[in-house]
DNA sequence: TTAATGTTGACAAAATTACTCGGGTATAAT
DNA sequence: ATTATACCCGAGTAATTTTGTCAACATTAA
């Protein structure tokens, strides 16, 4: 299992805002009570968002957290690997027992995995998970 | 990181079986000592690459483990998901919980990081890494 | 003022990872 | 036969990471 429920918490907590982008800031309380995610353990992981510039805050009553950029500009790779840190290593051990062969060999898989982990979410931001949610709505109504 | 030292360490070694495919099984001391990994924990991972399947034995002196398949049929993907389990989940936390719209939105991306993982590690056969890395020691010796 | 909210840092339970250990069993070489 | 070499297996354990909890505090809207 690739993703903690760091990513997946947070992924989530972090499009709930961008459904939110523009219409002022929304509660930690507000989330963790809709997806059922200790309020504490999100205010770390919004602690971390934060410092890495994605969102801001407002504080005090009717405050709240908020994206601090446009939805366009904000890539589901940005929020994973502030959560999750780094997806993937391929470092060899030590580099004396690097005897090369079989390691070099494997390294290259692990890159391989890690150039095709990050095609995917370096390249889908907030507004694009927003738009397929909002077709899948439709969608549904159409039935 | 996705990949725990299970994954690592047991590419690599099993990768190590690949280079002796068809010349005799190689003992655990063996793979331990040229890559520094410990050999009862190596051990714990090639009793489940045997149990599923993928490598086979020989016990006694002379001993040794070996590929139970021709490296052209053992694709990464066999070995890691032997060693690490599932590399992804995208299953929701709860039917109650699970209000829809923003968990839906997160699924597809956990669903489109499994398949892009997917797409490399179960078209690439330990063959593929054997030719790999041939070309990457001729590289070097024209040098 | 008061209630709602974010801020911070310490703490801790639970789960997982990464091993270790010890006593087996099988087999080749002598 | 004996011995050394190896795999086999189940239990135990240290370290780390995950997944939170808690308490005291700071800020602000109403």
């Amino acid at each position: 299992m690739i993703l903690s429920t760091k990513g997946r918490y947070g992924l989530k907590a972090v499009f709930e805002l961008s459904l939110n982008y523009g219409l002022g800031p929304v509660s930690l309380k507000k989330i963790s009570e809709k997806y059922n995610i200790s309020e504490n353990y999100l205010e770390q992981l919004f602690a971390k968002l934060k410092k890495s510039g994605y969102i801001d805050t407002i504080r005090g009553a009717q405050g709240g957290y908020m994206l601090a950029k446009d939805p366009k500009e904000l890539t589901v790779g940005m929020i994973l690997r502030t959560l999750e840190g780094e997806m993937t290593t391929s470092e060899c051990l030590s580099k004396e027992i690097c005897s090369r062969e079989s390691i070099c060999a494997t390294r290259i898989i692990f890159e391989k995995i890690e150039k095709s982990i990050s095609d995917v979410i370096d390249n889908i931001t907030l507004a694009d998970m927003y738009e397929e949610h909002k077709n899948i709505i439709t969608e549904e109504k159409l039935k």
